[in-house]
DNA sequence: CCATCTGGTTACCGCAACGATACCGACGTT
DNA sequence: AACGTCGGTATCGTTGCGGTAACCAGATGG
């Protein structure tokens, strides 16, 4: 999952910041913790993660919820207004399906000869 | 058109670089000259705007044609590819118009009291 | 008191993007 | 040859995002 030689890092669009969409996609299906985000994004840091879920939470993207159970965790949770990014984010996926290899074809032919 | 105080900017996606989007926008309606572009991105450089006009030429986005008139000039042009990204665009826009007053509203509320 | 698990924070750093300014080069006019 | 226009480059400086590494803090258990 995201890995870095995944065509779709070739995709023009952006949500948010870097890892915004990833993240929005890593919670689709229900609540994540924080080390479980973590996993899926690789290459991601604590901190800059910890940075992007506040800016999230700071505009209403995701909630946030501390359980201080043995051991204490966090839940991070999509809002609607977080999972109505789905959309545009769906969108940007068919865009690349259809035409990310125009894109590559021309990227390439450009690079080859000049 | 393009102004800094506009509430798109809050908008959360991005096509390509900083200023792809806005370049496809003023294209939408024919091919323009360097200058013609300068114009509405504003704050843009000259520098920036080859350079970005640069990668969507590389990435098929826009063809570039010189006229040898006088005085010299060069327009710029969306290629199918380029104008596939108004979909895109549209699409940001209809969430802008649906949701960024949420996004407002959320970022308002934290900022205001913590 | 130390270890361990979780979820961070802090300090620091490097790079790439952005920006300001100056200069360059083709073209035609004068 | 000088000048104006257009479309750029070249050079230099700055800024800020993203990244690394180390440390912090609450809870529990030995």
């Amino acid at each position: 999952m995201f890995a870095p030689e995944c065509p779709s890092r070739m995709m023009p669009l952006q949500i948010g910041d870097k890892w915004t969409a990833m993240i929005v996609i890593c919670l689709e299906r229900g609540p994540r913790r924080f080390g479980e985000l973590l996993v899926p994004l690789r290459s991601i840091t604590k901190k800059v993660l910890a940075e992007t879920l506040r800016a999230m939470e700071r505009d209403g993207m995701v909630t946030r919820t501390e359980y201080r159970a043995n051991p204490p965790h966090v839940e991070y949770e999509l809002t609607a207004l977080g999972r109505s990014l789905l959309t545009l984010i769906d969108a940007s996926r068919d865009w690349c399906r259809e035409h990310l290899p125009e894109l590559a074809e021309a990227r390439a032919r450009s690079t080859g000869n000049g």
